[in-house]
DNA sequence: CTCCGGTCGA
DNA sequence: TCGACCGGAG
């Protein structure tokens, strides 16, 4: 079963069926089966959606960083760390990002755990790896500039269907549509489409936004064209709570006319959650902490953290920090749990403030003060951090 | 607590 | 095509 629904009739129940039946274009098959192959109506002409959007985006579209201009690496930074992270979260980050690495080549020279200390906390720490990687590409096989051409760019890691799409649309110009998040969740409730959105139901809705865009002319003005959608995603069309009563395209959103604006698009089904608990030793020195590098799970690799065992704590915990890190400790206090989620893991840190008995082996640990440029970390060492202080 | 989301690799 | 990866908003 594919997500996009048969749209023939839906032009009766818009405001403009005359106009809108001049707006029509031909869907790919539908359930693979042709007797349902049907034309189908944006429920006002292209033109008017576009002109009703852009109207709206000129009005309240926010300042943002990334927006004082089209330069390539900006566009690039920021749509790498804006991928599963909100604006709010990435505007300090991508200031600070761009005074220490101002373009593609002070990137491509820095070191990788110096740029995933600049990262640190924003999460996805691959992003941060692959965009370092990519400056490395760009600089060798590309003159030190981002591929203006579609099937290049999509070589470099990190660059997906999305990203490549609105580098070259936001940066270039080029006139491709982009399929984000927000814009998806805008059109399943403006189209009313019904299923999960993913596999082939986004193909589709991103061959519709070719079409669109053609039939909207709005080529000459991609840039706002592409960033109005996302920006009436992320404030009007929002997953919760979309703000209706603000939408420049609510009189012909079909979700809205029907009362379905708050239960599309449908969610999709996720992992169970999944328990885990660690006990975690403490041990600081002024401002500096023991951290240890974590090679044993496959979530934060490489990453600095506090000596961790397995399991809440146990009478036998000395012992075991002794066995598994061979650290020397004698525990003070034990302090709350802190709770920390990634993906389905959800994984418990029972704190131990705790003193060395003995120096810790120094090849396997480090004495730092979190945060230090090139050990980076996650954002759970801060929240352990702030919860020991209360 | 639950839900959100681009890219990659199996 | 599915599941892993992260942190923050509601």
């Amino acid at each position: 079963m594919t997500g996009l629904p048969r749209y023939s009739g839906h032009s009766r129940c818009s405001m403009d069926a005359k106009k809108a039946s001049m707006s029509t274009w031909k869907m790919v098959r539908f359930d693979n089966v042709s007797v349902y192959d049907s034309d189908v109506n944006l429920p006002i002409p292209a033109k008017e959606f576009a002109s009703r959007l852009l109207k709206w985006y000129r009005e309240n579209r926010r300042e943002l960083p990334w927006r004082k201009d089209s330069d390539p690496y900006r566009v690039w930074v920021s749509e790498i760390m804006l991928q599963q992270t909100q604006v709010k979260t990435v505007i300090p980050y991508f200031q600070e990002f761009l005074k220490t690495y101002p373009s593609i080549k002070a990137l491509a020279d820095a070191q990788e755990n110096e740029i995933l200390s600049a990262w640190s906390g924003l999460g996805y720490y691959k992003r941060g790896r692959n965009l370092h990687k990519a400056a490395r590409i760009v600089c060798e096989q590309h003159g030190g500039e981002f591929p203006r051409d579609l099937s290049q760019a999509l070589q470099l890691p990190g660059i997906g269907p999305y990203t490549a799409g609105a580098i070259l649309s936001l940066a270039y110009g080029e006139p491709v549509p982009i399929l984000d998040g927000n814009i998806s969740r805008l059109f399943s409730r403006y189209l009313k489409i019904e299923g999960v959105l993913e596999g082939s139901t986004l193909a589709q809705l991103q061959k519709f936004l070719v079409q669109l865009v053609s039939e909207a002319s709005v080529s000459e003005n991609i840039r706002d064209f592409n960033q109005a959608l996302m920006e009436m995603g992320a404030l009007v069309c929002t997953p919760r709570n979309p703000q209706c009563v603000s939408c420049p395209l609510a009189a012909s959103c079909i979700a809205y006319q029907k009362g379905l604006e708050k239960t599309l698009p449908r969610p999709r089904t996720r992992r169970a959650v999944q328990e885990f608990h660690y006990t975690v030793a403490v041990i600081s020195r002024g401002e500096k902490y023991l951290l240890t590098q974590n090679w044993k799970d496959t979530f934060l690799r490489g990453f600095w953290e506090f000596p961790r065992i397995q399991g809440p704590p146990t009478s036998r915990l000395e012992e075991n920090f002794k066995l598994t890190h061979g650290l020397h400790l004698k525990v003070r206090k034990r302090a709350a749990p802190v709770a920390h989620r990634i993906t389905f893991r959800k994984l418990n840190f029972h704190p131990v403030l705790v003193s060395l008995q003995s120096p810790a082996p120094q090849q396997t640990f480090t004495w730092t003060k979190p945060g230090q440029k090139g050990y980076p970390i996650s954002s759970y060492i801060q929240k352990i951090l702030k919860s020991i202080e209360s």
